[in-house]
DNA sequence: TCTGCAAAAAGTGTATACAGTTTTTGGCTT
DNA sequence: AAGCCAAAAACTGTATACACTTTTTGCAGA
């Protein structure tokens, strides 16, 4: 602290510059202001955020990973387009994951996590009402997170949630009808049963709501893919 | 193709150079041959590798998202030193995961697959017996991710085989005795539950079983860490 | 001898340069 | 006019260069 001449211009320290673009890569598929199937051109992206291919790189190698999109040898980053095959293990994990997060939910939970749920839950409503699409998906995933958070278990948070980005595509694509409305229905009709402590009953409430959602999805029909990243604005 | 000048030294495609090394450095890690808490300087990486800086962070960025190793802004890379919070976090996604899958691998497994589970469960026994010790580890936690990719599921089998990673270098740093032995005895007690398709037997020794391994662990203790890596001969 | 500080060495973070591949473009032949 | 091949443009994959940070080294002073 000797030294105030660290200069103020440091303001986006080491690191975090490839993880903004991550987050703001991740943000733009899962909004879908990114199509599945686009290009992600390395050079246009460096452009667009203000920094070398070098960054961009890392954060697509990242996105990768994390199967938000796929990368081609020698061809490029696209927009992940998931097949309904996989579509299908994903919600198959999902329940898996969740229905023991449920039991562990009813059974370890304290009045304040409860409270923390409903509280997001009347979040969910609210934006359902108001007609706020985006919000409304952010929130929808957002219960299943938190759910896992709340168990004071970020592995379980991390995992569910890469998970539910990928489920955010994968709606996109196969979505038939709108299913959103239901989906905040479903979440109360949980979180009475958890209140209720009544294990089995919010177990099976998780698991018929994920199929429930799976089911609301044609997972045969293929989308033809869009054109240009115009997003990003 | 009226090029045959496509020169024969082409024999590792590119991207897959950071796969390579990936796969090298998750290897010598899982293996215990790079010890928890060693530092990962890219330019030794490099050079051992004889690539340059750019593949090395490439591989240690992946690297990182599997949470196999820590990187701290400025200073560098590190083996992952996984907290017991931490471990207990991992053996609690397992066991979510796992006796769902046993729970499937129960109903719907053809004698086939059975089968393979079964040369496996042999392949351990063997590798106990002659004392293959790196082979063993190996084996018995392929166990795991192998009834996974049976279950037709890759994407339960990704998430799986990341966890166990996690799990390699978690035994390492809070075993007390090595179980390891008893490990491939609840293999092949669970595997005796398929095969008489006792859904509720093999669930609860799968269970058991994970709860077995995590508690043969001191989860409070920390083991002083190593100082230089040598490994990867 | 031990402490403290400054200079040097080593290392990370990012940008740029270059080689090789893929895609596009434009003209030539049929 | 349609199809095909070659040259050019665009893009990816990797290496290198450079700025800045951290760590180590070494020396001066107490």
């Amino acid at each position: 602290m000797t030294s105030p001449s660290k200069d103020p211009r440091n303001c986006m320290d080491t690191t975090t510059a490839t993880r903004s673009i991550v987050d703001a890569l991740t943000k733009a598929i899962v909004e879908h202001r990114l199509h599945p199937g686009s290009k992600l051109a390395e050079q246009k992206l460096a452009d667009h955020f203000g920094v070398s291919r070098t960054l961009v790189r890392q954060a697509l190698f990242q996105l990768a990973q994390k199967r938000l999109i796929r990368m081609e040898p020698a061809r490029g980053a696209f927009v992940a387009t998931p097949s309904g095959e996989e579509a299908k293990q994903v919600f198959a994990v999902r329940r898996m994951l969740e229905a023991e997060m449920t039991r562990n939910f009813v059974r370890n939970a304290t009045k304040a996590q409860i409270q923390a749920l409903q509280e997001h839950v009347a979040q969910e409503k609210a934006a359902v009402q108001r007609g706020d699409v985006a919000g409304r998906t952010d929130l929808l995933g957002d219960f299943h997170v938190r759910m896992a958070e709340l168990m004071g278990n970020p592995v379980l948070g991390q995992i569910l949630g890469e998970l539910i980005s990928r489920c955010s595509l994968i709606t996109l694509m196969y979505q038939s009808d709108n299913a959103a409305e239901h989906s905040a229905e479903d979440h109360s009709a949980i979180l009475k049963a958890i209140v209720a402590k009544d294990e089995t009953l919010a177990v099976q409430l998780m698991e018929d709501h994920l199929s429930h959602v799976e089911a609301s999805l044609t997972l045969d029909r293929k989308l033809p893919n869009s054109d240009i990243a115009m997003a990003l604005a």
